[in-house]
DNA sequence: ATAATTACGGACAAATTTGTCCGTAATTAT
DNA sequence: ATAATTACGGACAAATTTGTCCGTAATTAT
């Protein structure tokens, strides 16, 4: 469904938002090992995320990574829309340029019912909401 | 969603389908330009369905592929697993190895609503249901 | 038998994704 | 000031996906 990237940012997004929730900052070193995922590339990801300003990061000495309030209110999609992978809520299933009501794939009719609650799920659901789910793991 | 090769397939299947339902074979020159694919890159999506039993193909003047009476009752769900791709059907949304109700990830409890409807979606519909469907488009 | 047409199979090539490495900048503690 | 720690950015490398090309096998028409 989604590529390895996006799949470690919305891991790394709401790890990070947990402990944010507790005031604290957490490193590339930690989130990679908590959330499972290879450190070099997941620092890329990170980049990404704080280029995108999901996530917030500072330098040095007990520096790392942190979600603001506000970035922990926006909708889990934002993660997807900052990764450049959320046309996936969007696209025709069989992969048409072009697929609507007048110009249906053969699946358009019923995969848009699922679609429409996949959209629902990533725009209802904040990144707090996620990250403060009792008894979730993100590895 | 699916990669490239997934969708060719799905929209090649349903429309060699099509094409089966009136008791024509088509080629694959015919089958890359119906379905806008490239041809070379099909060859072998075709190929790989040929050799997984969802579609049966005949060399020579006049040949080509087509779907069997039987193969056109098959779930389309079938293309999924010919080519190697229905996890995605299953699979963890954040991608994590193990996610259950009782080791569930953030999203687990609401997506698992979901990926049931696509399990039903392409495990409920047939390839000949779908060829069938007036009005609909491969391209 | 021969030529023509079609799918098959293998070897590549290009593009994209996934992943590593390493020097630099920023920040903090001493 | 200096050393230590952390993120940033760029250059690569490996793996995978997407795509092409071309000779071979199978089949049909003549």
């Amino acid at each position: 469904m989604f590529s390895k990237a996006t799949e470690y940012a919305l891991r790394a997004t709401i790890y990070i938002a947990q402990k944010s929730a507790e005031n604290k900052r957490t490193g590339l070193a930690e989130i990679s090992q908590a959330i499972g995922s290879p450190q070099s590339f997941t620092a890329k990801v990170l980049q990404q995320l704080t280029k995108n300003g999901i996530i917030d990061s500072i330098s040095g000495p007990n520096g790392g990574f942190y979600l603001s309030e506000k970035s922990r209110q926006m909708p889990i999609r934002s993660v997807l829309t900052a990764m450049k992978e959320d046309e996936v809520l969007v696209k025709c299933i069989v992969g048409l340029a072009e697929c609507s009501e007048t110009k249906p794939c053969a699946m358009h009719a019923q995969y848009k019912l699922i679609k429409s609650q996949l959209i629902q799920l990533f725009e209802n659901m904040s990144i707090e909401t996620l990250a403060n789910k009792p008894g979730t793991n993100v590895i």
